[in-house]
DNA sequence: TCCCATAGTTCGGAATTTCGGAACTATCGG
DNA sequence: CCGATAGTTCCGAAATTCCGAACTATGGGA
C-alpha cells in the first residue's frame, strides 16, 4: 500500500484548499482533527453528530484534505492516524485557516446543521 | 427581468462563500471587483487574461458569486454593475475574505496560472 | 416607431465530479 | 492460519458544471 504521500508546501494551492473546506463535512473532520490533536478516520465517522457517513465517502474526505496539504496522514498498525498540517499552512497562507474554521464556528451557534463544528457538546 | 435578488447577511453561508471562491476564475473575477470597486460582467471577461471565458459561463460565476453574498448586483440600463458586499461579509466572518484573498495572491506570485489575481501588470 | 446592436440570461445536452455499496487489502490478536 | 478491524479501490448512479445556441431586455438611432 502506498505511503500515503503528502504535498510539500510550497505546492499547497488556495482553490484547493478552499474546495477541500466548502465540504462542511470535510470542514467538519478538519475542525474535529484540530479540536483533538489527532483523528483516526473511524472516530470521525461517528464524530459527525447524526449524520452517518460510509466507509467509503469517508475515505474519499480524507484523502481530499490530504491533497490538499490540510492534513498529515500516518499509518500505525490498522489504522491511519491524521494531524493537521495548521502551522505549516498557516506560515503559508497567513490567517487563512483561522478565517475559515472561525466563519464555520460562528455561522454553527446561528445555525446548526450536520455540520457542527466548535459546538461545546 | 427580475430584481436579482440578494441574500440577507445573517444568511451567509462559509460552504458558500468557499465553494465561490474555490473556482480561481471566480476568485479572480472578485479579487478584479474589489480592485476596481466596481465592474461589468462583460468587462471581467477580457479582464482574465488569456483565457476566454464564454458568456454564459461567466453568467453563471457571477450568479454563484451573488447567491453566495459576495456581491451586489444593480442593472443598469443594459448593463449590470457588480459590487463587492467586502465590509458586509467582513463583518459577518471577520478575516475571512482577507485570508482567501491574501492566500491566493501570494500564490499568484510563486506559481502563475489562469487565475492572476492581484497582477501587476 | 421600428430596427439594430449590446449585455446578459436561459435552456439543454455533454463532460466532469461526487457519492456510496460491494468487494478487496492490510494488519493485528489469538 | 483465522477472524476481526480499518481502510482503500472499483465502478455505476446521481448531481454538478460547462458552454453553445437561442432568447430577452434595454438604449440608440433613422
Amino acid at each position: 500500500m502506498r505511503p500515503l504521500s503528502h504535498p510539500p508546501i510550497e505546492d499547497l494551492r488556495p482553490e484547493a484548499i478552499l474546495h477541500a473546506l466548502s465540504d462542511p463535512i470535510r470542514a467538519a473532520i478538519f475542525a474535529k482533527i484540530m479540536q483533538v490533536g489527532c483523528v483516526e478516520a473511524c472516530s470521525a465517522l461517528s464524530a459527525l453528530g447524526d449524520r452517518v457517513i460510509p466507509k467509503s465517502s469517508l475515505s474519499n474526505h480524507f484523502k481530499v484534505l490530504r491533497e490538499a496539504g490540510l492534513i498529515r496522514s500516518e499509518r500505525h498498525g490498522v489504522e491511519v492516524r491524521n494531524h493537521s498540517r495548521w502551522a505549516e499552512v498557516e506560515a503559508r497562507f497567513p490567517g487563512l485557516l483561522s478565517g475559515i474554521i472561525n466563519a464555520y464556528a460562528s455561522d454553527a451557534g446561528s445555525a446548526p446543521r450536520a455540520a457542527e463544528m466548535a459546538r461545546p457538546a
